[in-house]
DNA sequence: TTGAAAGCGCTAACAC
DNA sequence: GTGTTAGCGCTTTCAA
């Protein structure tokens, strides 16, 4: 049957269908216990025979509740949201509520417009990526009333509740093990975005751990679209022929950073001993490079279980709003960051 | 100003603190032209001053419209879906309506309870992948009586309209351009997925192909979870160890052909020559690869897009409902596969 | 355990 | 160009 234009069926519908009023209709739906055996079987019986689909819209303006929760992201396509989205997908799994996904594309403006649409479907509450939002933005998110969870990153003012690493900090403890290991001359790989915060924070964590080490970044690179994987080899090679005598390369994200070592171990370089590479993210993929390349776990599926556990109102404390839970991310040398002289 | 607990505002507040009635407000907000631009603009001012987000929910009960597209898919891990989504997502880009995404991690009973939740905020259209649903899914999707388009495979029976690639037809395709190449001893590697319904039929149509030119798989190996890199690399290696005559490997996607490409080239192998060797999807990760391995593009954007545009009402033709777009896709002999004899 | 009445916040339709 | 009225389909509240 092709689908027609005939209005879907209300809970009216299966009151006259089963003879039973609408109101006790509606409590057998809800799956309340104060209706008897034998109506609640008539009533299940008439709304299967008829395909009933209850009308959500018209129960959340009585009922004043939304099982919705919003989620927003800026990208789907570096393989670190969808895993948070699957971490937030399987704790609010059982809870009742829903999670309901919007993309940005790393544009403030383009967040605003999201979030716009969103709140005004009412949503119980927001998981958003980052702590850097436009002035309307935040003017919305505080005053929606409900719970706000700003994920990822903890370095900055948090509207409500955080989960997340801080960045910086990650970028001063991946110096710190390089400098540990006796590199000197290290040059930095990474995208032009001037949105991607979490990325700016780490690059910042970096230098300034070089800085009190007395160290410079001896030279940079930055991409912006195509195949990440092409484009790490691609800008490995450029700026090893720009900068030859550089003994280490620090790649923004795990991507540009195996097409680097792909590209190195093509070309015979002895990693790790002529030169150490490291990314970031902790993706799953390094497990199939022929060697490990150096990365540090950004604890993306925990954030979103995590995150979604704060708006299920099942944080691990019994706080309401304005938790700030900071995880820590494991550093991995893989293969590609030699031992420290001891 | 944390999340507080007092109630939202609604019109009447707007109403109230600009001094015109709330139809006229109401007016504003949804951008009619019929007010005149002094009243808009105190209307406005008012608005943004108080932050008043509208209430979705009271407007779509009363319109009876609905600005949500849900999009079902089975899966964001493995980089086909996300790229599908970004075709949605653009395509709806400026039509005033929004994808809501749902996952269901190739489980039928999960497709069945988000398809329920969804269905019930009457959503303008539904997109979903594949054309297999259980008899509660598709009786609700039959009966909602809006736009159902269902992508990515359209070898079965479809609802309503449908958008993708016959895997089949990719199937023997594949199959004929190994044989041409020469190749005779072929062996599968795919994964244990009894619901991932084109990745089967892609066996199929292979295998198919391969007895009409009489030919059989020499053998095959499995996998389930992990990453797929690396699972190809180990698949590889045991597929080999065990029947070391095959002369051509065809895996089920990208990824673990990926892997499999790594193992071969680390070994020693003489990729073409020796072993030739296929995946499916057309991954942008392949670009970075040492050499390109063979596959076929499964055009995952531009089903997205064709997808949206027919929710949209933009679809090419004037048609309503029922149409069905079979894209082609390309076969990418890549550095894998040996030119053929001639 | 069941039913009747009121109303959630907005918009369609119509009047002015 | 602006206001009034009714009602979208459900749930809350209260009465029976």
């Amino acid at each position: 049957m092709p689908p027609s234009t005939r209005r879907t069926l209300t809970l009216r519908d299966v009151s006259e269908a089963c003879g039973v009023s609408e109101m006790t209709v509606s409590r057998v739906l809800r799956n309340r216990t104060d209706v008897s055996p034998a109506t609640r079987e008539k009533v299940l019986a008439a709304a299967k025979a008829l395909g009933y689909v209850p009308n959500k819209i018209a129960g959340a303006l009585a009922s004043q509740r939304v099982n919705l929760v919003t989620v927003v992201v800026p990208s789907l396509s570096n393989m670190v949201f969808p895993e948070v989205l699957g971490g937030i997908s399987d704790a609010l799994d059982g809870t009742g509520l829903q999670p309901v996904f919007g993309v940005t594309n790393y544009r403030p403006e383009r967040e605003e417009n999201v979030l716009y649409e969103m709140l005004s479907w009412r949503p119980t509450g927001v998981i958003l990526a980052g702590l850097e939002h436009s002035d309307p933005s935040r003017a919305m998110l505080e005053s929606a009333g409900i719970p706000i969870v700003e994920i990822m990153d903890v370095d900055g003012e948090a509207i409500d509740s955080v989960v997340g690493i801080s960045h910086r900090r990650a970028g001063r403890a991946m110096a710190a093990a390089i400098i540990a290991a006796g590199y000197r001359r290290i040059g930095f790989l990474g995208t032009k975005m001037p949105d991607d915060h979490r990325a700016r924070k780490r690059l910042e964590g970096f230098t300034e751990a070089l800085h009190e080490a007395g160290l410079e970044l001896a030279d940079t690179e930055y991409y912006a679209g195509g195949s990440a994987l092409l484009k790490g080899r691609q800008m490995t090679e450029a700026i090893l022929k720009r900068t030859p005598e550089l003994d280490f390369l620090y790649y923004s994200n795990d991507m540009i950073g195996a097409g680097g070592l792909l590209w190195c171990l093509e070309n015979g370089i002895d990693v790790p001993g002529t030169l150490g590479l490291a990314g970031f993210n902790g993706l799953e993929i390094l497990d199939g490079m022929p060697i490990r390349l150096a990365t540090m776990d950004a604890c993306r599926r925990d954030i979103g279980e995590r995150a979604a556990r704060i708006v299920a109102g099942m944080g691990d404390d019994g706080v309401i709003g304005g938790a700030r839970i900071e995880l820590t991310p494991r550093l991995d040398l893989g293969d590609t960051i030699r031992t420290p002289d001891r």
